[in-house]
RNA sequence: GGCCCCUUGGUCAAGUGGUUAAGACACCGGCCUUUCACGCCGGUAACAGGGGUUCGAAUCCCCUAGGGGUCACCA
């Protein structure tokens, strides 16, 4: 039975490396039929925060990566959360105590610094230089007794190659003389996640440790831990990382690193995790749309490549205005809505009356729609009965014949008492352009800025129909009495 | 700086000793169209460099260069 995991820590909201790399496992786990699990490490308790740990869940479910286990789950493995894991971790603290494999250290923050300085000016690398590894009892408890709190840390077997068989690299062979003796418990008695994550992945039985490239450096460390305490090493999985476009790690400086802002300008889950799913990963065939389903099946780590890949916003878009060209129509009114609202263009307890125009609405935008965030932009025209003109196209209105158009129009919309639809509306320009005489552009400029006060937009006859008479009307009179004389 | 990883067009990428080196996004051009968008058709554009191995290297080996990651009482 396959085992994976996903083990963020509450610091800040979902990072998009981290979606995918949920998602890889994911992915992995369903198509094993394993077991996917999500854990908390919030041993950080500076930076952990119970809302960062809120809105990982959200997003994690927004994008449908669901875990079978863990937090918000339960299962028998738990706790999952490292900070409920305490008196855990402190047995397996204590046998490493015992066996001489870990010490106390009571090197101050400000020794260490000075002594990084040092080693610094001696031209060596700056690492921990054991001072306190042969420690006496006696001297302990006269550090003990002046108040000063230890970290414990773990004593690195000098001269050995520690080497990983990772699933996308092969294996990557590392010389323990390079580790100094690393912090495993800080000081406030709370492990440092490289020793926590050891404990946990042993204790909850992780086949797979599939993570970001960042952590395969700290894996000889953590593989030092695993076998002092003698426990059989997980397979490892190390995904390459995602970077920005200045070619370093997505981070905060890339502006939108967090899922949550995708959700918010109107990304589709589905085409967020199709775009993940091909950043770093690639199928055997030419298929670019997958759902989670075929992902699901043709995932596979031989075909995960070894190099970051550039996070490509415009592909992202391009994802999105397909799947909110290809969803069905009535999902992405519903999507929509929350955006018209947030515009003032219609209230909450109007929709449900108003949904199939909504729909019209929708329809006749969401070709020209990368994200659902410019639908407002987009629809204003059929929400509100004044225009705002484009100044360059006020000298349009200035034509001669404009005026004749508008009132032509006005008396065929006067004398009519069907509700207009697309063919209705056409019959109505071909009338106006027999009676006027003007047809082509000269008719069709004018009449659409008249009505939408740009030169582009959807087919005319559409917003006739979506526009109804009433507003029509309202609109032409406002065109006649304030932009013409 | 030590250690580790990586290197095919602007970007994502296929390719596992013999190919005209795919495909997609972006870009450019054309068609469609009352506009924009969509759609369709076409085009520009790549094996980081240098040595080997081989009849033959994008593919194997070495070196150089470049990029990235990591060396915390962060994860």
């Amino acid at each position: 039975m396959e085992r994976v995991r996903f083990a963020p820590s509450p610091t800040g909201y979902l990072h998009i490396g981290g979606a995918r790399t949920a998602l890889f496992n994911f992915l992995y786990a369903r198509q094993k039929q394993g077991t996917f699990i999500l854990r908390i490490e919030d041993t950080d308790l500076q930076r952990s925060s119970k809302e960062s740990e809120e809105v990982i869940i959200r997003d994690l479910q927004w994008l449908s990566i669901e875990w079978d286990e863990g937090v918000g789950k339960g299962g028998d493995y738990g706790p999952y959360r490292s900070t409920e894991r305490l008196h855990i971790y402190k047995e397996y603290v204590e046998k490493l105590l015992e066996e001489g494999k870990a010490y106390y250290c009571y090197c101050t923050p400000e020794e260490l610094e000075q002594q990084r300085k040092q080693l610094l000016e001696k031209g060596e690398m700056p690492r921990y230089t054991g001072k306190c590894r042969e420690m006496t009892r006696k001297e302990r408890e006269a550090l003990e007794a002046r108040g000063l709190k230890p970290v414990i840390r773990f004593k690195v077997p000098q001269n050995q190659t520690i080497s990983v068989n990772d699933l996308i690299r092969g294996k990557v062979e590392f010389d323990s003389s390079g580790i100094g003796d690393f912090v495993i418990v800080k000081s406030n008695g709370i492990p440092v996640y490289n020793f926590a994550v050891v404990i946990d992945d042993h204790l909850m039985k992780i086949t797979n440790v599939i993570r970001g490239e960042e952590h395969l450096s700290n894996t000889p460390r953590q593989i030092l831990i695993y076998k002092a305490l003698g426990f059989e090493l997980p397979k490892f999985a190390h995904v390459p990382l995602i970077l920005g476009k200045d070619r370093t790690k997505m981070s905060k400086r890339h502006g939108s690193t967090w899922v949550e802002h995708y959700r918010d300008q109107g990304y589709l889950p589905d085409a967020i995790v199709n775009f993940l799913a091909l950043l770093g990963w690639s199928p055997e065939g030419e298929q670019e749309f997958f759902t989670i389903e075929e992902l699901v099946e043709q995932f596979s780590f031989d075909r995960v490549a070894k190099n970051p890949a550039i996070f490509d916003i415009d592909k992202l878009n391009w994802m999105n205005s397909h799947y909110i060209k290809k969803s069905p129509l009535d999902k992405i009114t519903r999507l929509c809505v929350p955006y018209l609202i947030d515009a003032g263009f219609i209230q909450e307890d109007e929709v449900e009356a108003k949904f199939e125009w909504l729909k019209q609405v929708v329809e006749t935008v969401r070709e020209s729609l990368t994200v659902l965030s410019e639908i407002p932009a987009k629809t204003e025209i059929f929400f509100k009965d004044k225009i705002s003109l484009e100044e360059e196209n006020v000298h349009i209105l200035k034509r001669e014949h404009v005026k004749e158009l508008i009132n032509a129009f006005l008396k065929l919309l006067d004398e009519t008492d069907r509700h207009i639809d697309d063919n209705l509306a056409k019959q109505i320009f071909k009338k106006v352009q027999k009676t006027t005489g003007v047809k082509g552009k000269n008719l069709y400029m004018p009449m659409r800025i008249m009505l939408t006060g740009k030169t582009h937009g959807p087919e005319l006859f559409k917003v006739c129909s979506i526009m109804g008479k009433e507003r029509l009307i309202k609109r032409l009179e406002y065109v006649k009495q304030n932009m013409i004389q």
